[in-house]
RNA sequence: GCCUCGGUGGUGGAAUUGGUAGACACGCAGGACUUAAAAUCCUGUUCGCCGAAAAAGCGAGUGCGGGUUCGAUUCCCGCCCGAGGCACCA
């Protein structure tokens, strides 16, 4: 009987589907376990090789997880909303809710092909109005919310309107405006409007005019992750500042515990860097100048400045404030007042890309001065755009001997420069050493630096001119689109006030447009709606939420999907916990781990949930490249060179689809009709053959290298492109996808399939038990398997299956016993073909319900073994070694050995080394 | 510039990090079966030397240069190259 792929895999998964085989229920007697997948925004391009990777990896380790007995969670669903969508939506008159079903119908074509074991019973589309009310809802408990920092927990804001009452906010000083200070009978005499003007600027989830990524052409805001180097992260369009009322999510006051949590959970080094690096957690001190300004209204007025070094205060030659500082018109003097005024001009005229792309050592003299806290000397304070307004206290004392930007600044303005670090600083560049002994400093002189910084805060803090402040570089997070296709605000507009919609009135539903352009005055299309946002005497907020607010609580969802009392009970999340495995690609770093982790520990802090970090375990896979394929056209003649004589011409360099190449060779009828351009295309072959020069880049429809899944599962089959995938190399490793390698693994497949089936003979499986080097081999073989799985080492895995299967094609083994056991392990990489042969050798049930071999170690004993004979560490030979010989035993059977005669040349050795399990090696005197 | 991870045959990779470097595959070469093809099977395949060839042997070899060790792809020091992340954060 031939292996007839096509047919097993269109039955089983036909069968798994009526059969419900992958359901899963909240309840069970078995240990929970929850592997995750990144879900995926369903594009329009549909899935590439590249994109099942980590579904597949996934999706095995539920399989083997299952066997070992545990109640799986494996779901899958989409990120919906987005974007994409909506471009698209503008561009075909298609409307986002319509092509993004379109999407997903062909997403899950795909997926269904290669076998994965969702429980499809479960799925989430953030899109959905059952969905997004949650996250709606979610919204409201974060707008009702706010950070208790004493007790490093969000707590109700009622909670907090009774501090106020009691209190006034001396205990609780307010995130959003620094300053801000009441007692509680200033509280109780504030209107209520301002009332709720205090209390927004304490709220989780929170609105707020600020500066923001505005992109001309999305017309849309951006946040800070989706602008790279000025322009946008999609299409790449100028971004430029700009004033809006925006919402905005407090992740700053959850900074500590992003960081701490990091020690808690299983990330990569690398993830774990680039969330802390975000976060950017730095320890210094926050110190007071007094101001010698000629301005009446400088009077009183100090500057405050940041430092992570306190120690080189006597090095101090400059102050540096940003053009945004409030004290800029404070202090500028009468003769500056022009300079100041044209400088203003020029950063405003400067653009975030502008200012990004080409750093010029720009800046104005204010014309004051501070007082050094010690010494009897003025120090000038200067503005510049290289501090930045948004960080720390807007001002820094600048240190040109150990800073690289103030000694640029020094040197270009000329400023003399005070050495404190000796022959650390030899004049031509600054030195940021810590290890110098300090000089020229004061009451810190002879001091190393790094006990110097502890002995000026001391210092300072007596003095009261200063104090220790950790800073945080992470901004808060902005959480509203100018767009359509996200989730409306559950919030209505009264009086200039913002007021949250009573849960009830959940949830509030994007209505249905075609017509998707922005609406008046940077607003989003709702704004074109306005029956739509009058209500009750208010507005609606027109704007929508981000792309990330929806994934970032969808794995809770998954756990209880149908519930319409509650976004997931208490009693379902109870039972299936963190996340015990997330697979996903590394893009998602800093935007959707951070957020999903900053919710989740709010809804613990709200009591919601029972854990505060929503993913114990993180795998990264890798990007698998396509390997493009390229033609040489002679310039300004159709006429292609081989790849071989493309030197000998002046060539440019066209990409062709990778489908019209068989290895290099160019299918050159095919490559004609490709395009009308070729159709006349004339070629200068190497012997006859065109060959297509190769280059490993991004799998993208512009290079003409995407394969799709699709196509190699009909080719090949699931089970053959599941394993292929999995034998590529180590799943979290970035690696070329090369169709080729793919028939030794349908080769394997099929060798695997004539263990059981022979084309003549039919069914070869026999009742006869197995020999003893059959199981030896075959115990061998699941023991190294299930090590591999367990650790996500699925390439050595598949390698193993390679092995196990070619010992007993060799060894004839046909045994029933061992085969059917053979299916189960080998089941999580191919489920379709172990399941076929499972039926076949009239196992009962499914082979989904089996339970994992127990590696027999009986078989795995050895009572010798082989093992290397080094000569002075150089493996020379080999010699059989009994389990239980002594070192006098080796050393005896060392000695007699022929080859090591041979070598020592009749003297006697200076010493031998045994180490059991591992090698002898023979040292020569 | 800073941080993280990498660099192994013609190719993907293995050696579960101090113990036989190149497992398992792809590709290539040769062969068997076949009228032929597909499929399948067998042999060889790091480089160099010695050899008609085979066997055996010798030397070199995991980016480069040093070091530690009986023994280094693995550990240490100094470089080079690649990928990703951050980038006026004081």
């Amino acid at each position: 009987m031939e292996y007839a792929f096509r047919n097993i895999e269109r039955k089983w998964q036909e069968n798994w589907k009526l059969g419900n085989a992958y359901r899963v229920s909240n309840q069970s007697a078995k240990p929970k376990y929850y592997v995750l997948d990144m879900f995926p925004y369903p594009s329009g391009a549909g899935l590439h090789v590249g994109h099942p990777l980590g579904y597949i990896a996934s999706d095995v380790f539920s399989r083997y997880k299952r066997l070992k007995g545990f109640n799986v969670l494996h779901p899958m669903g989409y990120d919906s909303f987005g974007l994409p969508a909506e471009q698209y939506a503008i561009e075909h008159g298609i409307p986002p809710a319509v092509s993004t079903d379109q999407n997903i119908a062909t997403f899950r074509s795909q997926l269904d092909k290669i076998g994965f074991c969702y429980d499809w019973e479960r799925e989430v589309r953030t899109s959905d109005e059952g969905y997004y009310k949650w996250t709606q809802w979610i919204f409201l408990q974060l707008f009702d919310s706010w950070m208790d920092r004493t007790a490093q927990k969000a707590r109700k804001l009622n909670e907090l309107v009774e501090i106020f009452e009691r209190e006034g906010n001396l205990n609780h000083p307010c995130p959003g405006e620094k300053n801000l200070a009441f007692a509680p009978m200033e509280w109780n005499g504030f209107s209520a409007h301002r009332k709720a003007e205090v209390l927004m600027h304490y709220r989780l989830a929170f609105c707020g005019i600020g500066e923001v990524n505005w992109c001309e052409a999305l017309g849309t805001v951006l946040a800070n992750d989706e602008v790279i180097n000025g322009v946008s992260e999609r299409g790449g369009h100028p971004v430029v500042k700009k004033k809006l009322r925006q919402w905005y999510l407090r992740i700053t006051e959850y900074a500590e515990r992003l960081l701490a949590g990091l020690q808690t959970v299983d990330f990569s080094d690398s993830m774990k860097e680039m969330q802390s690096n975000w976060i950017g957690k730095s320890f210094g001190a926050e110190i007071d100048f007094e101001l010698v300004a000629e301005n009446p209204s400088a009077e009183g007025k100090k500057l405050k400045v940041y430092t992570t070094r306190p120690d080189t205060l006597f090095g101090i030659d400059f102050m540096v404030i940003a053009p945004e500082h409030a004290l800029v018109e404070h202090i500028t003097s009468p003769q500056q007042s022009a300079g100041v005024a044209a400088y203003l001009d020029y950063v405003n005229s400067r653009s975030e890309r502008e200012r990004m792309a080409e750093k010029k050592i720009t800046g104005v003299f204010s014309g004051a001065y501070c007082k050094h806290p010690f010494e009897e000397r003025n120090i000038p304070v200067w503005i510049s755009e290289y501090v930045l307004a948004g960080y720390g206290t807007g001002a820094i004392m600048a240190v040109p001997c150990g800073d690289e930007r103030d000694f640029k600044f020094a040197k270009h303005f000329n400023i003399p420069i005070t050495n404190i670090i000796g022959s650390y600083y030899d004049g031509t560049a600054a030195n940021p050493t810590k290890e110098a002994t300090l000089e020229n400093s004061g009451f810190l002189n002879g001091l190393l630096m790094t006990d110097a910084m502890a002995v000026a805060l001391d210092q300072l803090e007596a003095l009261g001119i200063g104090k220790r402040q950790t800073n945080y570089r992470m901004r808060d997070a902005a959480f509203s689109r100018q767009r359509y296709w996200g989730e409306p605000f559950p919030i209505v507009w009264k009086d200039d006030v913002a007021v949250p919609l009573p849960e009830s009135s959940l949830p509030v539903v994007l209505p249905p447009m075609t017509d998707l352009r922005p609406g008046p005055d940077a607003q989003g299309p709702l704004a074109n709606l306005p029956e739509w946002a009058a209500v009750d005497g208010g507005t609606r907020e027109v704007n929508t939420m981000p792309g990330y607010a929806g994934s970032s609580w969808y794995f809770l969802r998954y756990m209880d999907p149908k519930n319409t009392d509650s976004f997931c009970s208490r009693e379902a999340s109870d039972y299936w916990g963190q996340v015990d495995l997330y697979i996903g690609g590394t893009e998602h770093a800093v935007g959707h781990l951070l957020y999903s982790r900053m919710w989740t520990k709010a809804l613990y802090d709200l009591g919601h949930i029972g854990f505060d970090e929503p993913f114990k375990r993180l795998v990264n896979q890798g990007k698998i490249g396509g390997d493009s394929r390229l033609v040489y056209r002679v310039r300004g003649t159709k006429q292609f060179v081989s790849a071989g004589l493309k030197d000998q011409y002046d060539t440019d360099e066209l990409h062709v689809d990778v489908t019209m190449v068989d290895g290099l060779d160019l299918d050159m009828e095919a490559f004609k009709q490709w395009k009308p351009d070729f159709a006349d295309a004339t070629f200068i072959t190497e012997d006859g053959v065109y060959k297509c020069g190769s280059r490993l880049e991004k799998m993208s429809k512009r290079y003409f290298n995407v394969v799709n899944p699709d196509d190699i599962v009909e080719r090949y089959g699931a089970d053959t492109f599941r394993m292929y995938e999995m034998f590529l190399g180590p799943v979290e490793q970035d690696k070329p996808w090369d169709t080729k390698g793919i028939e030794g693994v349908h080769r394997f497949i099929k060798k695997f399939w004539r263990l059981f089936f022979d084309t003549e003979k039919g069914l070869m499986v026999v009742d006869t038990p197995a020999a003893d080097a059959a199981w030896k081999a075959f115990y061998k073989m699941v023991k190294k398997v299930e090590d591999d799985t367990a650790r996500f080492s699925f390439n050595t895995a598949v390698s193993s299956f390679m092995i196990g299967v070619n010992d007993l094609t060799e060894l004839h083994c046909h045994s029933k016993d061992l085969l059917t056991k053979f299916l189960v392990v080998l089941s999580p990489y191919a489920p379709h073909i172990a399941e076929e042969l499972w039926a076949a050798t009239g196992q009962p049930g499914s082979v989904l319900d089996a339970s994992y071999p127990l590696v027999e170690e009986k078989y795995l004993v050895e009572t010798s073994r082989e093992y290397p004979l080094a000569i002075n560490g150089k493996t020379r030979t080999t010699l059989m070694i009994d389990a239980d010989a002594s070192q006098a035993d080796v050393e005896a059977l060392v000695l007699l050995d022929p080859v090591v005669v041979k070598w020592l040349e009749g003297k006697a050795p200076k010493k031998i080394i045994y180490v059991k399990n591992k090698m002898i090696n023979v040292v020569l005197g």
